[in-house]
DNA sequence: CGGTCCCTTCGGTGGGCGCCGAAGACTCGC
DNA sequence: GCGAGTCTTCGGCGCCCACCGAAGGGACCG
């Protein structure tokens, strides 16, 4: 009656989803960095040729952007919107029943449960902390909604060190509430999520591990967010 | 590796969209009102059987919850979380290339055009024109993201009379910006979107067109948003 | 209590698609 | 330029599932 052919095109998008190797690409792609096809093929556990159907359908479909680089293909989100309808989608998802088993698994989901990349902002304790001391010292507001305040755009421009221009380049909110699927809590996303990541990986206040998505607090992150934000990265297992 | 069984999750919750048939039922629900098997069947053009088969599947996965009343079966959407996930994804298709046929249909998606309600909320020229014009008065900071200020909370609370109690009952922030798909602009939505829908509803400043999803501003309506908010609802053609 | 209406259950059918292995295109390093 | 490595294309297999019609179960009405 109303939306004859938008149904179709709704139905189109999910289907995208709703095959379990697709869904493991997206999931995994969804710390922002670039895939090659083979390290997805031996991620979601399917053979090469596998893997390459599924990415020509995700990238034909517009979720993911690709690369030609030498004999590797390298995949990666097709931008912020892509990696904000996959949120929202995991935000309804029961909570992770998953049980790492061995030693080697059980350290690495504590290193990502500690902090991540989410896209292209920070995650995991890591990110809740933060965002949680902000809204504590009145930079965010998450009463009425979830904004960044006054102080809050004077504190990232001016002791983080983030170019104002940066922080609304378009359409894109400069916060917006990022869902977290280990803490169950919200976080910051946005431009201002994203640049605050940038200055910390930038400053070396945050390092990544090994090439992994999962990252931690370095001494002198530590020393800069107690002075910041009060934080105190041994106490909250930050590091 | 650090997602094993999460992807299927994601797959089974996007399987449940991935057919034209449910997604045509979903769009259809989001207007929050309850429909019955029968007209959802009528509505996407299946057999009741097929339909019944559906509305199973969709109940099951958590989307719909259902009401039995006599022989009729009610169902609905679930929450206002499932109404936010169909907008997520909905904003991520193209705009619609739908070209309604014969005068009724141009009529009816003129009408839906002018005003109607998603979910709990307003949206179409009606639920944009009165953001824009909250955020012009200082009510809705759309700056730092989407957040009502203290002057909103002030306004909806005694100029419209909304309860504060039923500003915040539980996590559901107060505001969130929600993206039209005919508009592809955002307005408000959250418990401030909900309530106010509800008020202009209850004063008799807004009426549904027949048994549709589509509202139109009543004459004292019309007064009463002059008054409110500056807004010229002959103007705007929102009668 | 029989007729009507709404919905559901059950077979059966057809199409779509996820998977693999084999073979081919392409790049890189020696 | 010759092997090794990466990815893609293609054919084939098997499974899942959307669809319908027919039959059955309740609810309402006369």
């Amino acid at each position: 009656m109303t939306t004859p052919a938008y149904s179709s095109e709704l139905a189109r998008l999910a289907a995208l989803l709703a095959d379990r190797t697709r869904a493991a690409f997206c999931l995994a792609l969804l710390d922002g960095r670039a895939w090659t096809a083979g390290e997805l093929a031996a991620y979601a556990q399917v053979a090469p040729s596998t893997a390459s159907e599924h990415l020509t359908r995700l990238t034909d479909g517009g979720l993911l952007v690709e690369r030609h680089q030498g004999r590797h293909r390298y995949v990666q989100l097709a931008g912020p919107r892509v990696a904000e309808l996959l949120e929202s989608l995991t935000a309804h998802l029961d909570p992770p029943a998953e049980r790492p088993r061995g030693l080697r698994a059980v350290s690495a989901s504590a290193a990502l449960a500690r902090g991540r990349t989410c896209y292209d902002h920070l995650a995991g304790r890591l990110g809740v902390t933060i965002t949680d001391a902000m809204t504590g010292r009145g930079l965010l507001d998450q009463d009425g909604g979830f904004a960044l305040t006054d102080a809050g755009r004077a504190w990232l421009t001016d002791r983080l060190g983030v170019e104002p221009a940066t922080l609304s380049p378009g359409r894109r909110p400069q916060a917006r509430a990022c869902l977290d699927w280990t803490e169950r809590r919200t976080h910051l996303a946005g431009t201002a999520g994203a640049r605050l990541c940038d200055r910390l990986l930038e400053q070396h206040w945050i390092r990544r591990i090994g090439s992994s998505r999962a990252v931690r607090l370095t001494p002198q992150g530590a020393t800069a967010l107690h002075d910041l934000l009060g934080i105190d990265g041994a106490a909250a297992d930050l590091m």
